[in-house]
DNA sequence: TAAAAGATCCGCT
DNA sequence: GCGGATCTTTTAA
């Protein structure tokens, strides 16, 4: 069955246009506690709090997709702030991007990690209910399959309703438990080899649902 | 043709 | 729980 919050809902604050026009390190950071929303035919939604996000910086990054200039893959990053890059990677997996800056800079956040708040049921069908629901979305590669995200939904305009991806503002009874994890941490980014000496992932360490956690040495179960 | 912004399974604790 | 091998294909050289 399909949980009843899937339908019915109504859309909160959309981020705007000119929140994503700005460098993608201020926007990853400003993206931790924001909900990522996936709507599905049939107006069903797809919902989960972003915690923990990377930040690209374009053509002079050297671990970017960008950086060397445009291909056929990496367009829509050289386009304008707002748009979703979905690109494929390791023969099997999904990774989800937000464009970022002015049009040209190439730069981009990647959604590194969610905690699922609405539309379980659908995502674990999606993740072929392989897994646990703290497994749901605690990956980039994870969260493209628990939303069922691939590259046709590329360049998609993430700054409006209307979209099947789009990125919004915690509603009121959600705020309460994203202020109190409000401290946002950073560390090197995950699965690269060359620009580790960048500080440009971040992510809530209070939350359960941070990729490689174990790793981290941070705790496994929710403070409170 | 080799490396890649990843996840899973397997064998061990 | 943990590390490592393995899965597989797009991309760019």
């Amino acid at each position: 069955m399909l949980e009843d919050k899937s339908f019915n809902y109504n859309v909160n604050k959309v981020l705007e246009r000119r929140f994503f026009s700005r460098r993608s390190t201020v926007v990853a950071k400003d993206l931790i506690g924001k909900i990522l929303v996936r709507r599905l035919s049939g107006e069903v939604y797809l919902r989960g709090i972003i915690v923990e996000t990377e930040a690209y910086g374009g053509l002079k990054d050297p671990a970017s997709h960008a950086y060397g200039g445009m291909t056929k893959r990496n367009e829509a990053m050289f386009g304008e702030a707002g748009f979703s890059y979905v690109y494929f990677t390791y023969g099997f997996h999904h990774c989800l991007n937000v464009v970022t800056g002015k049009i040209g800079d190439a730069q981009a956040v990647l959604l590194r990690a969610l905690e699922p708040i609405q539309g379980l049921d659908i995502m674990r069908k999606f993740r072929r209910d392989k897994c646990s629901d703290l497994n749901l979305t605690n990956g980039p590669g994870k969260i493209c399959e628990a939303l069922n995200i691939d590259r046709s939904l590329n360049k998609v305009d993430v700054a409006k309703s209307a979209s099947s991806i789009f990125l919004e503002q915690a509603s009121n009874d959600e705020v309460g438990r994203i202020d109190e994890r409000r401290k946002i941490v950073s560390s090197t980014r995950i699965g690269i080899t060359v620009g580790l000496e960048k500080r440009w992932r971040f992510y809530d360490p209070s939350s359960i649902y941070v990729s490689h956690r174990s790793k981290l040495n941070l705790p496994r179960k929710r403070i409170r």
